[in-house]
DNA sequence: TTCTTTCTTGCATGTTTGTGCCTCCTTGTG
DNA sequence: CACAAGGAGGCACAAACATGCAAGAAAGAA
């Protein structure tokens, strides 16, 4: 077995099961555990895995620290996503802000996508680094790592040259009377201005934010263009339809 | 059989079976394993596969872009990063630029560090994420992906508001005489105007980027406050000290 | 054709790489 | 602390490699 063949075999073995154990490896690869340790140590200076004391770890992108921090939902943020798939199409201008639910979108979309993508979020921006045909503006200013978005008066002048044809905002909290809320006020002025420069405007919601609310209002619900959340239920989807929301589920 | 026949031959058995080796393709082909090894360096040189020792696997993406590079040397990169630490201490402000070197750098950065870190670069504001008390700055722009920098109008604009106390450089090349050099125009307008609103200016390099060129100069070897480097060799040293730089090594 | 020029191939050479083993040091855990 | 498991660095060796060279094949040109 050639070496680099071996590498990628613990690299599908690791994205598999999350870790390895060298003594584990050196049996199932056939190999002395020095061969393997060498591996792992390649690997590791490689920013591939994270090498540990008797074996690795996955060394996700630091995107996934993130996102890990915010909850692993991750299952129904990702099918989620996959329903907001078909509003983007080639040639438009989206403008994307933070939110692993919104990342989850960006991982989904489509090599072959051609269009202008706005950003504050760096992960979202790094995200779309094989998308050869997205072009990627990044809106600069103060980083604010709680949600690894840019915000701050910088953020709100650079926006204010700059228009979208569609918002898709990270949300919070959403409650059909009270709008969109976000718990600090640098990032509802920031949404706020988002929203303001964005011809339409698309939200998704998980089932547990769906009518809660937060300290700080961006705007009310009858602002948004689409709402995608999880399940039906007719009550809630008329409550919303009847703003003049589309409401996919 | 001609040696275009079977070169094709190669490539088509590498489809198939997704990894050649070289010994036995020499018994397939009824050929010398030198030939085969020198068929191999060429489909290798075109690109066509992607050559390992003792044989060859299909060839990935062809671009060699931040991702591959951040794969590359990671250990030279490193040790020079450690070079460098005890230059930022708390309370300044740093502008960092995009590179694998400088993203070495600020991982090792101490979580203690309480500073202000400027970067047009994605990977270098995430990799902040952990560091509570370093507030980072994000210059916007159009990201290039490429090198992972945010470059264009917007970049120069938002720079022009700033000052720095210490600009780290992330440097493609280096010449004694012609200065710090860049392939890509839109770089080099930015990193002079990171060069411009510093006081003091450090660059990284590995040895292979010593005494080598680009396209676009960025500013004169004598505009560099610290240089660090791999090796010693005292009379490349010399050459740099003499234009008042401090080379550290 | 015949001669010259360029390619291609196999071989001999010295070098590099990948691997296993060994010794000594480090880390984690009871 | 003690002790086992894991790791670092060096050594050895075979397989793979680069390189120069010369014999032969292929391709033109006279």
């Amino acid at each position: 077995m050639l070496k680099q063949e071996r590498q990628q075999r613990i690299v599908d073995i690791l994205n598999e099961e999350h870790k390895v154990i060298a003594s584990d490896l050196s049996k199932r690869l056939s190999v002395s555990e020095d061969t393997i340790r060498r591996d792992l140590k390649e690997l590791d200076n490689q920013g591939i895995i994270k090498r540990v004391h008797s074996g690795a770890l996955r060394a996700g992108p630091p995107v996934e620290d993130f996102s890990t921090r915010q909850g692993m939902d991750n299952e129904n943020k990702s099918n989620l996503a996959t329903k907001a798939l078909n509003l983007i199409k080639d040639g438009m201008v989206v403008l994307i802000d933070g939110g692993t639910t919104n990342l989850q979108l960006v991982h989904q979309l489509p090599l072959s996508l051609k269009c202008t993508v706005i950003t504050n979020s760096p992960p979202i921006a790094m995200a779309l680094t094989n998308h050869e045909d997205v072009e990627v503006i990044m809106i600069g200013g103060t980083l604010f790592k709680q949600s690894m978005v840019n915000l701050g008066i910088d953020t709100f002048e650079a926006l204010d040259k700059m228009r979208a044809d569609l918002y898709i905002m990270g949300t919070y909290k959403i409650d059909p009377q009270l709008g969109v809320s976000v718990p600090s006020l640098s990032e509802a002025l920031v949404k706020r201005k988002m929203t303001s420069i964005s011809t339409e405007i698309l939200a998704m919601v998980t089932d547990d934010k769906l009518d809660t609310i937060s300290n700080h209002i961006v705007c009310p619900t009858d602002q948004l263009t689409y709402l995608i959340t999880e399940r039906v239920n007719a009550d809630i989807k008329s409550l919303y339809e009847r703003q003049g929301i589309t409401v996919i589920d």
